[in-house]
DNA sequence: AGTTCGGACCGTT
DNA sequence: AACGGTCCGAACT
């Protein structure tokens, strides 16, 4: 696996290309100030990169991320790519609970499964596990921090309730 | 209305 | 066997 930084406004994403695509995007960890570094990675690799650089920017703007790079889940549990594929149907400013997206995937009451597999989500952002509240629109948790959670959100125009 | 509590549910380690 | 990014109903303020 390849890594590459990508700078934002809201700091340096870390991104992993394994051999069929993007496999892992991180989000930035305090404190360490690199520049973009594309030397070493094979053509595909960098096309894949300029393709979750700009897609990346506009998802956090708050816009339409367009193409994303060909993603690889192959990390994940059957189960969990089910899920993570659910979650990917969610557009923009859109919402669901994770008890409706237990039900989307066929198996209500695996309520707090999903839950489970969305903070194992690879690609945050790109999966967008962020959309996902608890029930009555309340914000619910996120491993990255609620602060992350709030911030897409509100450039989504969603307002979570406050319990 | 709001709060707390307890149990049921299911995939992962 | 134990733990979650849960949910719902019951039983209280």
């Amino acid at each position: 696996m390849t890594t590459a930084l990508i700078q934002t406004a809201d700091g340096t994403f870390t991104a992993y290309f394994s051999g069929t695509g993007l496999a892992r995007l991180d989000f930035p960890i305090g404190g360490r100030v690199s520049r973009s570094n594309r030397t070493g990675l094979s053509a595909q690799a960098g096309a894949w990169l300029s393709l979750t650089e700009r897609a990346l920017k506009q998802a956090l703007s708050g816009k339409s991320p367009g193409k994303w790079p060909p993603l690889d889940l192959s990390a994940g549990t059957e189960f969990q790519r089910c899920v993570w594929n659910a979650l990917r149907e969610i557009r923009s400013g859109q919402t669901k609970s994770y008890a409706q997206v237990a039900q989307a995937i066929d198996r209500p009451g695996a309520v707090r499964a999903v839950g489970q597999a969305c903070g194992a989500n690879p690609i945050p952002v790109v999966i967008p596990c962020h959309r996902v509240l608890a029930a009555g629109g309340k914000l619910g948790g996120f491993s990255a921090g609620l602060d992350w959670k709030l911030k897409l959100l509100r450039r989504e125009g969603v307002v979570p309730e406050s319990d």
